[in-house]
DNA sequence: AAATAACTCAACCGCGCTGAA
DNA sequence: TTTCAGCGCGGTTGAGTTATT
């Protein structure tokens, strides 16, 4: 049998090498591999049939020897993927049934993006499946402005969750591996922490704008309450960057709207991103831990940009889509007009509704579920022990006023302050800090006439006729514009610290947070000059921003 | 019918973890 | 203790397909 099967393989390692376009056409991409070039692309039959005989002869595993032994033109890592999503056996194909869809909708509430611990409890799917399964239902419900979860799931998992606190559950950030499958599927609390550690750099600092953008965003049907705030973690990061690169080069007005689905979200979300919530670690025993998913970089893997430390080359930078917005610094005090596209970005960067409470920083759980969010949102709620934490949160109930003539202020003086400690970690993003210390203001500067924005001038009130509001709500009035970098340093705050002389004090607390360095090599221009042209608006504040890859320096800039 | 947009899904990439050397 | 290879995972990409204009 041996001999057969040997002959059979060799004839098929024949007809592959044949067909592989990486033979015919070594320029195609393959990857070399001992002199082999590495064939990719779509796997043809005849690997398939290689790569089951081989399987069902060696087994799983040892995925380099594959390759080496078998003949295929492939690298171990294909091998495997194309076994794990294709080959193997009692794999289902075909469309989710309902259990299983309903199943994924609770585990990715509990779990976050850990597909292949989903996978684990849909027997014969894979996590590949299972990803693109649901970022295709993120993408429907979101365009359809439905909440991704549903209000009793968000109800369960907070129960659950809190029922896992009482019981103190919630804690050893060490269980990394915790085998969620072998426990109850309702394991919450190490799946919580799990997520948590994966996330940590979210659920620590849950206003980097990418997060912001999304994720507050997504489930936010027109009149949805609260419980639907909480969102998935995924988002169409391509689609994000496609629209931002798409977006850099026309920023000086032409920009389309790449987020038309974001004119949906308004009202709840919006006071959200007022919290104050990314200094408080509430799931970190240890605010300085050494996770370095807490700092820096690693958040950015998480899509949380970080600018506390740049580290040029070593940092992924992830811009939010929101940068694009970032380039129209320029108009940040001048007279510039966004581009209307813009507007539907910062639908979601909104004040909170006169009378909202403030309510958990959607933003959080950047890469988790639904039960992290929660869990986050009752611990801020509840936790006031960190003291930064207890500063910002005693601007945690605001009122629109609230946000723009203190807590903004206050809020400000306690993340520099932050910032300034050199012990202290600065795990947050600077985006964290724009966003919590930044009234959000409105973003439809489209709209905005210069009279609207001049120094001095608390929030605008901003039209937002551009801005679909499917119920009509007017929460979104009240907006900054919180996805600019400088939003920091524009209205009030700023107003007043360089009228009372703290100019110097704001552009140290930046240049700690971004680096001297950083920002020297970038040009200075007048921030909020209302003279200057278009895209010439630049404040200190936007050197770290001007500094990430795929953003205009103002240079370069039109 | 053609063009375009939106969607789906297979595959790739990069990172981090783990265990062996 | 350090290094390195193997592996798994999550994120991303892009080609093919389908829907819409």
């Amino acid at each position: 049998m041996g001999r057969s099967t040997n002959e059979s393989e060799e004839s098929m390692v024949l007809k592959v090498q044949t067909d592989s376009p990486s033979i015919d056409e070594g320029s195609c991409g393959g990857s070399m591999n001992g002199g082999v070039v590495l064939k990719k692309g779509p796997w043809t039959s005849a690997e398939d049939a290689i790569l089951v005989d081989y399987v069902k002869k060696h087994g799983e595993g040892n995925w380099n020897a594959v390759q080496k032994h078998s003949g295929l033109f492939r690298c171990g890592k294909s091998c495997r993927l194309r076994w794990a999503n294709h080959l193997r056996p009692n794999l289902k194909k075909g469309a989710f049934s309902q259990e299983e869809e309903k199943l994924i909708i609770e585990l990715h509430a509990k779990m976050g993006n850990k597909w292949a611990r989903m996978a684990a409890h849909l027997p014969g799917r894979t996590d590949n499946e299972i990803k693109n399964y649901w970022n295709t239902r993120i993408k429907r419900r979101q365009r359809a402005g439905l909440p991704l979860y549903p209000p009793e799931l968000c109800l369960q998992a907070l129960n659950e969750s809190q029922q896992s606190q009482n019981s103190g559950e919630v804690n050893s950030g060490e269980k990394r591996h915790h085998d969620l499958l072998q426990g109850n599927s309702y394991e919450i609390p190490d799946v919580i922490f799990d997520n948590f550690k994966a996330n940590q750099g979210a659920l620590s600092f849950p206003s980097a704008l990418p997060d912001i953008s999304m994720s507050s965003m997504l489930t936010q049907g027109p009149g949805s309450s609260p419980n639907y705030s909480f969102m998935p973690p995924m988002m169409h990061r391509p689609k994000r960057l496609r629209e931002s690169e798409a977006l850099f080069p026309s920023y000086n007005g032409s920009i389309t709207n790449g987020f038309p689905e974001f004119e949906q979200f308004q009202g709840d979300n919006c006071q959200k991103i007022h919290r104050p919530c990314g200094m408080s670690f509430p799931y970190d025993p240890d605010p300085s831990s050494k996770n370095p998913q807490h700092f820096g970089g690693h958040s950015l893997l998480n899509g949380n940009f970080s600018a506390s430390k740049p580290t040029p080359g070593s940092m992924k930078l992830e811009l939010p889509s929101l940068q694009y917005q970032e380039t129209d610094l320029g108009g940040w005090g001048t007279s510039t007009l966004l581009p209307p596209s813009l507007e539907s970005v910062d639908t979601f960067i909104q004040s909170p509704p006169p009378t909202g409470t403030v309510q958990s920083d959607c933003l959080s759980p950047r890469n988790s579920g639904l039960l992290e969010a929660l869990l986050h949102e009752a611990q801020n709620l509840s936790s006031g022990k960190n003291h930064s934490f207890e500063k910002s949160s005693n601007s945690s109930v605001v009122t629109p006023s609230d946000v723009v003539d203190s807590s903004s202020l206050n809020l400000c003086d306690t993340e520099w302050e932050e910032y300034s400690d050199p012990i202290s970690p600065l795990g947050r993003s600077a985006a964290s800090v724009f966003s919590e210390c930044t009234p959000i203001s409105g973003s439809s500067l489209d709209e905005t006439t210069p009279s609207d924005i001049i120094p001095g001038s608390r929030i605008k009130p901003e039209t937002i006729e551009n801005v679909s509001t499917p119920d009509g709500e007017k929460e979104i009035s009240n907006r900054s514009n919180l996805s600019r970098p400088d939003a920091l340093l524009g209205t009030d705050w700023f107003e007043q610290s360089t009228e009372n002389g703290n100019q110097s004090v704001v552009n140290d607390a930046i240049a700690t947070l971004l680096g001297e360095d950083f920002c020297n090599d970038y040009k200075q221009v007048p921030a909020r000059s209302s003279t200057l042209p278009q895209g010439q608006g630049w404040s200190l504040g936007s050197c770290a921003w001007n500094n990430m890859p795929g953003v205009c320096h103002m240079s370069e800039l039109p």
